[in-house]
DNA sequence: GCCCCAAACAACGA
DNA sequence: CTCGTTGTTTGGGG
């Protein structure tokens, strides 16, 4: 559910809550949605303090002081919670919970129990699409090598780009004026650079959104400000219907105005 | 371009030509067509006489007394002669030449050099939709494995049953009055078993009618007598007006009366 | 009209 | 709204 513009909130506001504790206990719930031993992942952060909390992809990662890192997909449904040791005992669909040294856990749960949690994961080599490696040259080399994929399948496709799931997939190819149909190699180069700033902007525009609204999240997500994939609307500031069909298999939200490349 | 039941006419044709002539010499124009060194092929057969003409599946088997065998399949434009040596000089296209004791040559020619030749192929373990290990109950069988693929691409499928071609499947699924696009699974069982009937009295009456208009024929292909999937008809003998439309990849033809199950 | 492969797509489950 | 797996379809090339 929450997307990559809500996980780069997530990981700040978590930073600010347990930047520098120390990890006194590491509870896992659901052994099957983590990657490693109960006891690899609990004795390997044991007593470490947090150093860093980052958002890559669709990914929340938790860095320790002592190397180690855990790794949070979310899913569907998946919660983080930031509690104390009482409210841990109401929440349902526990996955894992690491406490703190000052008795405060972060809590992450999933009444589907789809999340995943990976301990010390390998780093990726696919680009987050906000991180410095996504390169102009890089998206307009993969647009040529995938040339026959649906522009949206392409954007949505996270093994060459990371993090733009299907609300702000709609949201860019909305902006950048392109239909989600359109087949990748068919868009102009022009057009092509001009998707790739727009994926930028409106994903960084998103997250400037997402803290005005609700500055301290990390938990749920934030859309109102959403101008197209957003089933409030029937028409975008600019009176033109948004249409809604499923294309590349999932659910999407366009207008008109959008150019179908093929 | 030929299908299973001008191939059976084919082999039977050649088997009396051929029938008992020993191999003068082999000689391979186009070595990328065949499976083997030339020497393997041409030393293989050399001096031996042929003991059987057969057809199975898409391709034709040419046995040797000495139990080597060749199978020759055609694809899309490769033909077969029967000529003298003089003859063979005029041939366009040669991709091999077998030479027998009388001087007459069973020569393959292809322009598109796609066909292909096999040197003592392994026996196939799907069953050709003619021959007695096709059963029923085998039938029935891949039909639930494959329930959700498409009856027409089913019929087609050589993994799943060998000899029957794009013409012939619109023959039979017209005959059996079910729509190419019919999911397989959808398809009720009586009409499933009415359809494997009509697989088969399809092709053996095709057969029929080909020996009758070209009792000699050795290349080339006869469909004349075809009832829908017939470039020179608009509509069928009933009156039905018969649609063209390509379904499965493949340039189908069919008409409204063949029931649509999905 | 043929077959093969690779890529894209659809359905399902976790 | 997510990902992985499996099976099916499609498109290009020989």
């Amino acid at each position: 559910m929450p997307e990559l513009p809500d996980l780069r909130v997530y990981s700040e506001n978590i930073k600010k809550l347990v930047f520098g504790k120390k990890v006194k206990e590491t509870i896992v719930y659901s052994p099957k949605n983590i990657d490693c031993d109960i006891d690899t992942i609990a004795s390997g952060i044991r007593g470490n303090a947090v150093s860093d909390v980052t958002a890559e992809g669709k990914e929340i990662f938790l860095m320790f002081d002592n190397g180690n890192s855990v790794g949070v997909h979310l899913m569907l449904n998946g919660k983080m919670h930031y509690i104390t040791s009482t409210e841990v005992n109401s929440i349902q669909n526990k996955v894992m919970g690491i406490t703190f040294d000052d008795g405060y856990s972060l809590l992450i749960s999933d009444f589907q129990k789809f999340c995943k949690i990976r301990y010390n994961p390998d780093k990726s080599d696919i680009p987050d699409v906000l991180s410095s490696e996504f390169t102009l040259d890089y998206f307009l080399k993969k647009a040529e090598q995938f040339k026959r994929k649906k522009i949206k399948a392409f954007l949505l496709d996270q093994k060459i780009m990371r993090g733009i799931g299907n609300a702000y997939a709609d949201e860019i190819l909305w902006k950048a004026k392109i239909s989600p149909k359109s087949v990748t190699g068919k868009i102009p180069k022009i057009n092509q650079e001009m998707l790739y700033i727009t994926i930028k902007s409106v994903l960084l525009w998103s997250i400037g959104q997402i803290k005005k609204i609700n500055p301290e999240m990390i938990s749920g997500e934030e859309r109102k400000f959403m101008q197209v994939h957003n089933p409030r609307l029937k028409f975008t500031k600019d009176k033109e219907r948004i249409h809604v069909e499923t294309i590349s298999s999932k659910r999407t939200y366009y207008t008109d105005s959008q150019v179908h490349y093929y």
